[in-house]
DNA sequence: AACCCTGTTAACCCACTCTTAACCCTCGCC
DNA sequence: GGCGAGGGTTAAGAGTGGGTTAACAGGGTT
């Protein structure tokens, strides 16, 4: 779940805003001028700030400032009715990460808020299969609670077969994923196979590394789902 | 120093953002298609990269798509004619990070690449990870009430970390964060790295040096880091 | 000149990874 | 029933990556 701060002294807008990014399971906390923003920041957390320009009390850019001098990074995304070039940069310099122009498309504030918010909170881009999630930044694999400790042959190895999931892939293809040209010339796969089955097994029943006769290896979800 | 990518096939376009970027002090490959920037991305290590969506071969979309199927979250920029809100959309799904609409002042995608590529020219003065502030004016470190003393190379070093945390570093980023082209031949990063865990141990319990085999190092807040 | 601080280098050790070679089983075919 | 091929299972050895330590070189300071 998303949580951001919306800073903005028209109400009208604030609602509109509020009720939109709720509905796209986005929670909002909502301030009308800079220094009630400020004290929210203070006090919670949050994964990204949208601010107003214009506004009575602090305005957006003073707050902004202030954040980067306290040392928060924060991601803050500038909302403004000013289109001029001098604006955005006054923008960018005070701090900010994004600028929108008002009038905007509610859409497209989201995809902005949820680039922004994920940004900082170490968004992770995973492979799912089943209970089985791959992590390809970290190399390493998640099966419900506990995590598949995997060589990184082993790691490059599920992440072919889960790419290709539930196609059956090749040894050559699989060779070629993981070694490249310079392929071992013994049974090196056999044993990786092996091993990684084995961890597969102890980790979970929901996914299994099947053999295809004279073809190669398929990794499936036990449940006959098709997909 | 910045160093970024550029992919676009409009060659007197590319050059034009090349001279401007090498103005604001910011080094930019160039490749004319998709194929080539994915080649160059591969071989190369970016701050980040600017995108032309439409282009022959493979177009922006799908290489931005085929990044961070990879696990590569390097930030992009779509750079586009297309104004409308759909196009905008689908770049954000693709995995963009901004969207920059042609034709555009040079300096707002200065000022956007800046923000994309780190916050290196921003206001930022001091991080923060759990108890651990560094403030970057300063070139200090603080652990609750304590500072740490970093030796330069350590703080460099410490502040690469923080800045992708809790996201995993290669040795070869690190390396080229803080040597820039000329990396000593041995194991320095090795020592380095020994020495600031220890200082981090001694200091805190809240924050943790992780090793990422064959991958490169992490720094986490112990407390369950969501994701 | 003596000293401290920093960074680099080499050397060593441990743990782990990968490859390899062996042996096993099963199944189909002659 | 014998035999061979494909696949599974094991254990052992070489190689590598990372951690640890100490020595040393260069720059700056006193």
């Amino acid at each position: 779940m998303i949580n951001v701060l919306l800073v903005e002294d028209d109400i009208d807008l604030a609602t509109t805003i509020v009720d939109y990014l709720d509905i796209e399971d986005i929670s909002c906390d909502h301030a009308s001028n800079g220094v009630m923003g400020l004290n929210l920041i203070e006090n919670n957390q949050y994964q990204m700030i949208i601010l107003d320009i214009n506004m009575p009390k602090m305005d957006g850019l003073t707050l902004c400032k202030k954040l980067r001098e306290q040392g928060k990074n924060t991601p803050v995304l500038m909302l403004t009715a000013r289109d001029s070039l001098d604006n955005k940069l006054e923008g960018f310099a005070a701090g900010s990460d994004d600028y929108l122009v008002k009038p905007f498309a509610m859409k497209e504030l989201v995809a902005r808020v949820q680039v922004l918010a994920k940004r900082k909170s170490g968004e992770v881009k995973r492979l799912t299969l089943a209970n089985l999630q791959l992590d390809l930044t970290k190399h390493c694999a998640i099966v419900g609670e506990s995590t598949l400790k995997l060589s990184p042959i082993a790691f490059k190895l599920l992440e072919t077969l889960v790419r290709e999931a539930p196609q059956p892939v090749t040894r050559s293809v699989i060779m070629q994923a993981i070694w490249g040209e310079e392929q071992p010339d013994s049974n090196s796969l056999k044993v990786h196979i092996y091993h990684l089955r084995k961890q597969l097994e102890a980790a979970t029943q929901q996914v299994k590394l099947e053999t295809i006769p004279n073809i190669g290896f398929a990794i499936k979800t036990v449940q006959g789902d098709a997909q």
